[in-house]
RNA sequence: CGGAGCGUAGCUCAGGUGGCAGAGCACGUGCCUUGGGAGCACGGGGUCGCAGGUUCAAGUCCUGCCGCUCCGACCA
């Protein structure tokens, strides 16, 4: 491709409204441009990435089995009726109504309709399985698109859904596709990792997450270097075990007065005390309505994701001011004894001598609180949102915690949708049977971005290889001089019928405007051909860095080694 | 959805107390230049987000709306 005849339009500054690298570059280089927020315009050099980023997948998901399949963006109601996601999944939902005034939305995931399309044409086991697949926009209205092309309201997905006749094989199609989706990432070339994750709204029975490590990433992941574990920390277990302080002696229960002190530091400071041996209380509302105080040591983070799981609800939150006065709860000086609510405590309370809680009046607090000897809980749980250097649930090793962009994730559905929507099989017993489902997504567009965020210097975008929209760049620097014009071209023919994809800058502009566009965009290698062409000699760069000068007569050797 | 900020040329932004719409970059033409976004000259480009109000006069003050961004909640 020639650049001057190409649409590549670069800017020396980010549009004021792009805050991280990836949603900056993709702009400034020319890859992508805003319509409306969170929805986005591919130029021909983002298409072009997004289609090798398209063909990766297509290449390991048909060698893994799964069929190609493209299902309607525009879905009716009545199949999100059906599994009563018409109502829950709620505003993000986009809605819309057709001439007859009936209801449609745009699909933001297509459990429903392949779970539609399975029912109305597969009925024996002998037909199954089957893992269909496709690569298509998706719509969700989110409530806060951020972040450029990393979370849009209109964005690219590969989502593939899985019919198994049983739990056991359904499991090995989830095996299938969680190796599948690892040739997928590491043939992108991107830094990921895989990790535990939950299940959330979308519901199963378990669930990987793939998160490409980036700095400020918005999925927090714990993991172990020693043994290989890796969860989301919604999900890592907290191991207690070794975190426990060492016994001691009970001493007396003691209230004592604590004026404007409610905070953990401040308690921690006020009573000379480590945060390890204060005790909060948070009252939180479920969502079915219920009350709930729940106990954590000071130094640790409940993890609401472990409560809402436990308390088998689909949301909860923390009790606001107004609700706590209307229980008689004294705000900042909360505590389990004499509290009218169900006490639950999470496991890091457990074996815990003297502590100190709130004594539920205002500016006092009790000190050397012992269980079961001053209150007990309903039950030990663990509440606890996992963090750096706790012991690995594994192997006990110090575990490290990094941040991430999810860039795909798996689930084992089981029967959720094909019970609601009644897709049965009738199995070799002759009995008609629920289709065991699993769901696995990969976020296209969103990987394009991740690839930016993983690997970008100062001065542009470093794609990796693999999903660089041309491999080769070449740099006439001075057009006018029929010399060099001349050996950029017939490189650059060399280059085409060698099927190298290869992108020559053969406009009339100075070198240095050339040398800030070939770095913004980024493309992995560079044949510079300038001044000493006069001594047979052209530069040849790579985007990362590295250079060396070339005589001319190796231009075929090289050429044939980019192949 | 809660909180904050912003909206003036394609982009980045300046335009105290109300008084002729601005700069740099980008764009066009010409000259010159070609190893890191060169220089000179000339030129084109605006519904100052929209609507209403106050005023002799509104980019500027007031009200409402819309859009965009950030923090949080949410997020298969």
């Amino acid at each position: 491709m020639r650049m001057s005849v190409y649409f590549a339009p670069t800017m020396k500054e980010a549009p004021a409204e792009a805050e991280v690298p990836s949603h900056k570059l993709l702009l400034r280089a020319g890859y992508i441009r805003k319509l409306a927020s969170g929805i986005y315009e591919y130029l021909p050099l983002g298409l072009r990435v997004l289609r090798k980023i398209e063909n990766i997948i297509r290449k390991y998901m048909d060698e893994a089995g799964a069929l190609e399949v493209l299902l309607p963006i525009l879905t009716p109601a009545e199949l999100w009726q059906e599994t009563g996601r018409w109502d829950v999944y709620g505003k993000e939902l986009f809605r819309l109504k057709d001439r007859k005034n009936r209801d449609f939305a745009l699909g933001p995931t297509h459990e429903e309709t392949i779970t539609d399309l399975v029912r109305k044409n597969i009925h024996s086991y002998k037909d199954l399985p089957k893992n269909f697949y496709q690569i298509q926009t998706k719509f969700r209205d989110e409530a806060r698109p951020r972040y450029g092309l990393i979370r849009g309201r209109e964005f690219i997905m590969k989502d593939a859904y899985s019919f198994d006749i049983s739990e056991e094989m359904a499991v090995k199609s989830y095996e299938i596709m969680k190796e599948t989706y690892h040739k997928i990432f590491s043939s992108l070339g991107l830094d990921y990792i895989m990790v535990e994750a939950d299940v959330g709204a979308i519901g199963g029975k378990y669930s990987h997450e793939f998160v490409v490590k980036v700095p400020n990433g918005e999925a927090h992941i714990v993991y172990c270097e020693k043994c290989g574990y890796a969860a989301n920390v919604e999900t890592a277990k907290y191991e207690f075990e070794l975190d426990k302080l060492p016994p001691e002696d009970e001493k007396p229960l003691e209230k004592v007065y604590t004026p404007n002190v409610s905070s953990v530091e401040d308690v921690a400071k006020f009573l000379n005390v480590d945060t390890k041996k204060i005790v909060k209380t948070l009252v939180y509302i479920l969502s079915d309505g219920r009350k709930v105080a729940v106990l954590i040591r000071g130094d640790r983070e409940l993890n609401e994701t472990k409560l809402i799981n436990y308390f088998k609800v689909l949301d909860c939150r923390l009790a606001t001011s107004e609700e706590l006065k209307e229980m008689n709860i004294v705000e900042g000086f909360v505590g389990p004894i004499g509290l009218n609510l169900p006490i639950y405590a999470d496991i890091s309370v457990k074996d815990l001598h003297n502590f100190v809680i709130g004594a539920n009046e205002k500016d006092y607090h009790f000190i050397n609180v012992n269980i079961p000897r001053d209150f007990e809980p309903i039950e030990f749980v663990d509440f606890s949102t996992a963090r750096e250097n706790d012991p690995c649930p594994v192997c006990k090793a110090p575990l490290k915690e990094t941040t991430g962009l999810e860039v795909g994730h798996i689930f084992l559905l089981g029967t959720k949708y094909s019970e609601a929507m009644k897709a049965y099989f009738v199995d070799k017993d002759g009995k008609e049977k629920p289709i065991i489902m699993g769901c696995y997504g990969i976020g296209v567009s969103r990987l394009m971005a991740a690839a930016v965020e993983q690997s970008y210097d100062e001065n542009g975008i470093i794609w990796p290889e693999e999903i660089a929209p041309f491999k080769l760049m070449i740099l006439p620097l001075n057009i006018k001089d029929e010399k060099i014009k001349n050996k950029a071209e017939e490189i650059y023919k060399k280059a085409l019928d060698l099927g190298i994809e290869v992108l020559i800058d053969d406009r009339n502009i100075s070198a240095g405007a050339k040398f800030k566009d070939a770095d913004l965009i980024g493309i992995p290698y560079r044949i510079v051909i300038g001044r000493k062409l006069k001594d047979g000699i052209i530069e040849f760069q790579k985007r990362t860095g590295e250079k060396e000068e070339i005589s001319i007569n190796d231009i075929d050797n090289l050429l044939e080694k980019l192949k």
